[in-house]
DNA sequence: ACTATATAGTGCGATATCGTACTAAATCAA
DNA sequence: TTGATTTAGTACGATATCGCACTATATAGT
């Protein structure tokens, strides 16, 4: 690579940082009291690909520490969000599982997020984004492969 | 907006939230004891933009609340990497400094870096990044212009 | 000038995140 | 089968982040 790219790459996960930054606060904005998006994205996961998944599991999906994925748990635990039950088929291990009050919870913030995307689906339209995203999709797919080894 | 592209932003800031996730960990695991990707930020952006700004300023530019940065700059102070002084132009304020070490801390770890994004440039080449990059410029800048109203 | 308001930084408490170490259960090795 | 190793989850402690409230200084209104 020649040296002169360097700070091309640096530019990228600089501007990535920032609108992660962005996008959490005007998400959690919009969250009530203790929740924060830490635990919609476990929310939003269950739904999106399926629940009854285990912590380690979602610990893995979410790429933080399995400590983390427990707090984050109790948190949707404590607010009947979510429930734990034994894994059937592992003495040590649990699966999770939203409840219909985490479903709804989940419907309403996507639902409640959806001004906010509008708003900015009015400057940067949908067709920009239909080939941004796939480009980020690649980056993502190669970093997660990339950190394994 | 079409509520049929609702999930089209959703997705994009689901990539991007973990490629965040996973360009901070590759990051953190190259910096030394209590240093985190918070404090190199703030060095980084000393140099640069500029020192000799006040926390305030550093603040808003890292979309932080105030007292996260004066956290994040007594971390930096102990560390002998920057220095704070009285502002000259307001007896409330003061001015942050970047110390030869610090400078010194931040090229290091720039030059660690490298060698992680040579990796994810031999898969997607500077090319494809001089387009992608002004696209997230774009949509950061509107982000933080819509921010604040 | 004097008062009211706004602003810069910090102390403090609450919660989040994460590393280490531990327990219990599963798996592997012989 | 038995003992060693691996794995799932958690308890605990350290630090980060953040909101609230406070002090000191600056600015605005009169």
């Amino acid at each position: 690579m020649d040296s002169r790219d360097l700070p091309l790459y640096f530019e990228l996960f600089n501007e990535i940082g920032i609108i992660e930054q962005l996008s959490r606060a005007l998400f959690e904005a919009r969250l009530p009291n203790g929740l924060l998006a830490s635990h919609f994205a476990v929310l939003n996961g269950l739904i999106r690909v399926r629940d009854g998944r285990t912590p380690l599991d979602l610990a893995r999906a979410y790429q933080v520490p399995k400590t983390t994925m427990t707090h984050t748990l109790s948190g949707l635990e404590r607010h009947g969000l979510v429930t734990l039950r034994p894994n059937p088929k592992d003495g040590r291990s649990k699966c999770v599982w939203i409840t219909p009050a985490g479903r709804k919870f989940r419907d309403d913030a996507v639902a409640g997020m959806a001004p906010e995307m509008a708003r900015l689906a009015a400057e940067i339209p949908p067709e920009r984004l239909a080939d941004l995203v796939p480009r980020l999709t690649e980056i993502r797919r190669f970093m997660d492969a990339d950190r394994e080894e």
